[in-house]
DNA sequence: CTGAAAGCGCTAACAG
DNA sequence: CTGTTAGCGCTTTCAG
């Protein structure tokens, strides 16, 4: 293995020189550095982080726990975009998953002290808030996707009734005035928090907000939900006045509704416009038509998370911190259409 | 921070007995041991993993490193098995993500060595060949979803080729003897090796393998294929002689392949099973018929690889080494009906 | 701008 | 069974 002293000796300067070199300290003569560069280069020199982390007391590794991923495969989007964001000061991501188990989300932490990580980020795979207990660790912590009740922690979220407010928006500037929800479980935060979005929508157009048209598209608790939404939607679509567009809880509903929607003999977007969320592109661009939808920021959410780690207080905060939204965007597709007056 | 010393002066013993302890050395006296472990809990002592990577040369810390994951989702899982593999022994993983970037990956590379992993796997997101080249890395690496072209490295695969049998053989079983096919880009190793086991399955029952009924499902170069499932399949079941039973190349396909049928008033089961691949379950539970469809085996393969790596020889082999094939499961759900006679 | 010495927290090697 | 000594590769003083 290759050490700075390897480098120093060839390069015929101190160790203590090489090291400033390495962490482009500005007070080395330009040409001594070129020459050690050259070394560097040369021996392939790669400095030891453990050396370095033992030394500084800090790593530059950063903690990423994740609660269950395989239910929304799509949220593993927030490490992409946290790695996105730690390249950039070449700082790596060391991830464990917890499963949800207390006693392994204990173990983490202690691992990540081990690790002396500069930070954590605390992602779950729902939108969802989270008592995160009082970790012993030092270092700053962020939460993705998820918020601390008493906004103990900086907390990155979705803007759900923003983008509840989006779906409805688009389709009643289409045109559409009678229109069927069909909704996330009603346990959820992001299923209020969309409603309100809907309701603002409505009322800016004077709309009225008709419950008979709004139905659930999955029931039962959280962890062994059953999807209805083709239920729902027939059942919407049977009635003599029935909905011109239909706003959607996730794409999943639908990708069912489009099944109602075919099974009654109504074509999509002419008989109905359809709008979905969270743009899982499997489905999303697989539907025929490609669906028009609303996305979840993941990518986003993961690389703000980091941001917010780095610009960050460590430990937790004394004040009330509300999360920071950060906006749905709108997908458009062919699954909506104006209609005429 | 507590260090061992604090520990060790507490317990009233020396340094190197308490490093004992926290070893898990069994020449300590069972009492020292005991009066050690309740001050290592008392003070919440945690290992420094820094020092500790220092003394060995090796650190508990595996790499993982992908390439690009958006497009095919679950493949995340390979993700989840590593860390279920690496959590027994108290092992966890640093990840990258090169995004397919030649220089990103030699960046990784060296920030593995840096943080001196005791082991690297590298996971593609599609099953493919993949030429590492000589990357400089001391320790052993594992391939998953990925084969080097001469068997330089170990590597874990699906079965696909298995996986084609299945899906052939559960229709053959039964009771189809006219199998569509709407198959995956043809430039993708799955899919000649997939095709290779529908013969040997219909070979086996004397079936005839009529390429007339063998249409691609998706068209294009493979960064920008387009999928024309929905127009195959509507072909397909537009024929006279139009097959009872569909084999799809992957889950969306079978979703488009229920939008052809249903366009034609074909109902599934009824008139026509439907197979696909992949067990995205997004799609597959979400179909109405729920969908039967054969799994990769993602978690599994992730699995295998870490193993591997801890079975390991270190470095690239000199022989040539054939990939572990993992078996695709059958997921049996309600797309697939026994015909009569 | 550059160097020498000291020491981070831990464990291997070698006593006792 | 337990302790002492030394040193891993680097960076932080503090002097030149």
């Amino acid at each position: 293995m290759v050490t700075l002293r390897d480098v120093a000796r060839q390069a015929g300067v101190s160790a203590k020189t090489v090291s400033r070199v390495v962490n482009d300290d500005p007070a080395v003569n330009a040409e001594t550095r070129d020459a050690i560069l050259a070394v560097i280069r040369r021996l392939d020199y790669v400095p030891d982080h453990a050396a370095r982390m033992m030394r500084a007391g800090t790593s530059s590794v950063v903690g990423l726990m994740t609660d269950v991923v395989a239910t929304t495969p799509y949220s593993v989007d927030i490490v992409r975009g946290a790695q996105d964001s730690l390249r950039r000061d070449r700082r790596t991501l060391l991830i464990a998953n917890t499963e949800g188990d207390a006693d392994l989300e204990r173990d983490v932490w202690r691992m990540f002290r081990a690790h002396k990580v500069s930070g954590v980020v605390y992602a779950t795979m729902y939108h969802r808030p989270l008592d995160l207990g009082d970790p012993e660790f030092g270092g700053a912590i962020v939460l993705a996707n998820c918020f601390s009740p008493r906004g103990r922690f900086p907390a990155i979220v979705p803007d759900d009734e923003h983008g509840g407010y989006t779906q409805a928006a688009h389709l009643l500037a289409l045109g559409h005035r009678r229109i069927g929800i069909v909704s996330l479980n009603p346990v959820l935060r992001a299923s209020v928090l969309r409603g309100a979005g809907f309701r603002t929508a409505f009322a800016e157009v004077g709309v009225p907000f008709d419950p008979e048209l709004d139905r659930p598209g999955f029931v039962g608790p959280i962890e062994s939900e059953r999807i209805v939404a083709y239920e729902a939607g027939r059942d919407l679509l049977s009635r003599p006045d029935r909905p011109t567009a239909i706003i959607c809880g996730n794409d999943k509903i639908a990708m069912q509704i489009y099944a109602a929607a075919a099974s009654l003999g109504l074509s999509i977007p002419q008989d109905l416009s359809v709008m979905g969320y969270d743009d899982m592109t499997v489905i999303a661009e697989t539907l025929r038509p490609a669906l028009t939808t609303v996305g979840l920021p993941y990518f986003e959410i993961g690389r703000r998370a980091i941001e917010t780690l780095s610009a960050g207080t460590p430990g937790a905060k004394a004040g009330i911190e509300p999360p920071v939204l950060v906006p749905c965007p709108l997908v458009e597709r062919q699954s909506c259409r104006a209609i005429d007056g």
